[in-house]
DNA sequence: TTGAAAGCGCTAACAA
DNA sequence: TTGTTAGCGCTTTCAA
């Protein structure tokens, strides 16, 4: 049988009150931390958590709300969160939501059940009525109508970043090719400094904007792409979408950088130590996680109101771009 | 302030008992459990699942170690991990141990803090010690020397699959490249298939294993293939190393299928339908998930004993192989 | 079929 | 600095 703080009190000769505060490490007279110690190590006595949480309301848990696991953005971005959480001594449960709006919202109950202390949450649907800024919520890349803290990466600066590498290395005619979801979504902004940045610098963009969920993709881009054959400089919404545009351009017989250039945008890399897959403009994933672990604790520790961070991204030159000479 | 148990038993003019029991749902008349149900919904009612796990000693909440979650092969394990627990109305807490026993043990000892009910571990480094019979664990690809339940893939059956593959296709001289780790490991069995389905077909087989953790291993990568320029047929340990032989192909100036063939191990995929990286033996990825839930469940729920499953592995051709016309 | 009541293992307030 | 004790919100006897 699993050995309770009334075992070791016995035990060690002391009250229960003793054992609960050399554990939570408040004034204990030396020799009594001594003898419960010993105590402790004797019956291999470790805290029960859910007796714990039950009197402080506290999990030291935090759930991840994400599409889906298996994408390499979201689990690095995973992988660095609970990177983070484990120094400060967190937990980090998993949610793939896979854009079921029940299923997201079943794990908001969760702070409601005390389950779980927080939620961050990269979520596409529209689950508004559910997050009320009472929990402690940290969103990535959303805007909430609610004055929800988020995290999200500079898309704006983006989209201009890549338009101006896009026009130095010598691209005469740009495309913007992406999706675009019914909800408010902060990658739309990628397009936007993208155009914004164009129209700045006097070029003209061709762009193919398909509403989500896409409809048999591959013809979309080929047609796309036959119908615009001069097009020598692409920016995609993401680097997925860049690999499928890189595809369906050999199936063209144009290859990158010879033929045309073209730059992603997450940054996404397969596992840690691999290359990217092609140019893109770079998240920085590790902050993103860092920072959203500080927000979201700030609120659950220190009741601290909502934030609104925005990160800097960088250009990362990969094999689909042009290297300009200087 | 969120409501309990007892506001809904005297908003409904019962008693807790009675409560409880409409959620559990037992024995209850029907005019009382309208009145118990509509109070729940009038106050929005959730049950705080740390003083049920008290009670119950259950969390339904299983933990994965890992070594990292960036890696496509656990972040798919992992994403059919958590659909298919979330059926069974469990969570996934996920653990990223980095090949750090400190970790593996610190979660292990969660199940002993009823934090978790049960553990599925990926693990490389010794934790025998930690990982008693007496603790539901599953353990993937990999023997305990205590009777651990576990899930495999056929690894034996994919070296001779890869073997047979690669010899169909015409190849002459084989290699087979791979790290070796100081623990058991049942990766290993994969070099043991492959020269065992070569000693059977009287083919020679070269090959280079690296004591993991391998030391710059593009340098040891080059030194080989050019010190063994005839070879023309590759299985190596895992696709990431497929992956970098084939780079290392590259600086050579050799490309698959026409200059050589390679087949890789695990079958990853960047993300759902994208493709494989190379040809290879695809291990059953979704069904490694589920059983080992499976396996796992049993033990927690009904007692059962250990068990060990070893699951069918195949050949997947992608573009580093011949395609054979028949 | 029910309500009352006894804990589950812990923390924290209180008194000593 | 300590031991004692009252709960935290729930499940589960036990009587009724």
């Amino acid at each position: 049988m699993k050995a309770t703080m009334k075992d070791v009190a016995s035990l060690a000769g002391v009250g229960v009150g003793s054992v609960s505060r050399v554990i939570n490490g408040v004034n204990v007279k030396e020799t009594t931390k001594e003898k419960v110690l010993a105590a402790i190590k004797e019956l291999d006595y470790t805290p029960d958590e859910y007796a714990r949480g039950l009197k402080t309301n506290r999990t030291n848990t935090v759930a991840l709300i994400i599409p889906t696991i298996w994408h390499p953005f979201f689990s690095e971005f995973a992988y660095y969160l609970e990177e983070t959480l484990s120094q400060r001594n967190y937990k980090l449960l998993i949610c793939n939501a896979d854009g079921s709006p029940e299923k997201e919202k079943e794990y908001i109950e969760m702070v409601k059940q005390s389950k779980v202390d927080g939620i961050i949450g990269v979520t596409y649907s529209d689950i508004d009525k559910f997050v009320s800024s009472k929990i402690p919520f940290v969103s990535i890349d959303r805007h909430f109508s609610e004055p929800i803290s988020y995290v999200t990466a500079d898309n704006f600066l983006g989209g201009q970043i890549a338009a101006q590498e896009l026009i130095k290395r010598d691209c005469k005619e740009l495309a913007y090719i992406g999706g675009i979801s019914p909800y408010p979504n902060e990658t739309n902004n990628r397009k936007e400094g993208f155009f914004s940045e164009c129209r700045n610098l006097n070029m003209n963009v061709t762009s193919l904007v398909m509403p989500e969920p896409i409809d048999d993709l591959p013809s979309q881009l080929d047609k796309f792409i036959s119908e615009n054959p001069n097009i020598d400089g692409i920016f995609t919404i993401n680097d997925f979408m860049g690999l499928d545009v890189i595809k369906s351009m050999e199936r063209q017989g144009k290859k990158a950088p010879e033929d045309y250039q073209i730059i992603g945008f997450d940054g996404i890399r397969i596992s840690e130590n691999k290359e990217y897959l092609l140019s893109t403009i770079v998240q920085p994933i590790e902050e993103m996680a860092r920072v959203s672990v500080e927000t979201l604790l700030n609120i659950v520790l220190f009741q601290e109101k909502s934030e609104r961070k925005v990160l800097p991204v960088y250009f990362k030159e990969s094999a689909t771009t042009k290297t300009l000479d200087n």
